[in-house]
DNA sequence: ATTCTCAGATGACTTTGTCACCTGAATGAG
DNA sequence: CTCATTCAGGTGACAAAGTCATCTGAGAAT
């Protein structure tokens, strides 16, 4: 027996669900309210009762995937097994792995959200969540004083060297180099300049 | 008198600068084909007289955006007056500036591009060549042996720069940090590594 | 037991991309 | 100069999709 709230939420999600796999295997143009509902097993009306409009149900998508973000780098940073230098790495990996893997999802999350104030405002405080850890991660590297310099700089151009391989700007043939050689670059970069001054 | 070709030019010309112009104003949902039409003083059919589809026509938008920046881009890097330090900074300027006045453009920009194949070639050729003038640039401060490696890091992470800003990503409550400040560590960092190791 | 609430279904409207077809003017052959 | 041709552009039509008004039936509250 199902309750009605039960329910509701059940169908909640899937329509979630249904919507964040639409993105990833059909891009942005496959996910219609129809096809949402249809994966969800409902119809096309019925997602107006938990989303007032397609915005919201993106960003709605977007905000969870950012909270997924957040708690890896959470248990990353939380994991005292790991050295500072590692959990540096493997916040990274966590971010790259995500454009690599769900590259539709991907530009969402880094989208403008829209949608109505509420679900606007659930993104962006998964962001900041997300954006929190990794600035902790970061200060175990690089020093507090660091931090406020270093952390949104990497945190950035991870970010650009994503995107752009990602949308197929970063072809080996002509850059000869790898998202990874980039990424690795950087943090030595960083690494030194923060010990030395 | 107009000839039959030059009108179909124009039109074409006026079919991109409506499309470019709604882009700007109103962000993608606004470019209809019908507004765009009506825009270029045509009607809603007749953009398929020059281009196969929707996707071509915001591909070719695209391309000439591409091939403006790396115009910018290539008069920055012959000009004589200019000191290696400054062709870098005015490049990177050039990059960011199109990202902060023209958001919905930048975008498109770095999107992977749809569209009939004369469409998606045409714009993969700009953005090669916008991104061979920066490599000319940036070997000309970090030394030819750098450039594979550093000019790459650059770009990748003043685009993230620039796309987490245009996203709001960047808000300067939160970060404690600006677009430029970001830039000129980079590039300081960059020019120390290169110089030194 | 009755009434109320609300998730979901359904029909309808509007916008938009796209296509088939039509039209008139510029063009090129004779 | 005349006429057939080509082609940019207009028009009607259709399907897909977002959205809303309305209806319905089953759980929840009294």
């Amino acid at each position: 027996m199902v309750s009605r709230v039960e329910s509701a939420a059940a169908t909640r999600r899937a329509l979630l669900d249904a919507a964040a796999g639409l993105l990833d295997s059909g891009g942005p143009g496959a996910v219609t309210l129809r096809a949402v509902g249809a994966r969800a097993g409902v119809t096309r009306g019925a997602p107006y009762r938990h989303f007032p409009d397609k915005d919201s149900l993106l960003t709605a998508v977007a905000a969870e995937a950012l909270d997924r973000l957040a708690d890896q780098v959470q248990a990353v940073r939380a994991d005292p097994r790991l050295s500072p230098a590692d959990k540096l790495h493997m916040g990274l990996s966590a971010l790259m792995t995500v454009g690599r893997r769900q590259p539709h999802l991907y530009r969402l999350m880094f989208t403008h959200p829209a949608g109505d104030p509420a679900a606007i405002h659930a993104a962006k405080q998964a962001g900041d969540r997300a954006m929190g850890e990794f600035l902790g991660i970061v200060g175990g590297v690089v020093g507090a004083e660091h931090t406020r310099r270093f952390a949104p700089l990497l945190l950035t151009s991870v970010h650009g060297i994503t995107d752009m391989e990602v949308n197929g700007h970063l072809s080996a043939d002509k850059w000869h180099i790898t998202a990874e050689e980039l990424v690795t670059t950087l943090v030595a970069m960083i690494d030194r300049q923060a010990r030395s001054g």
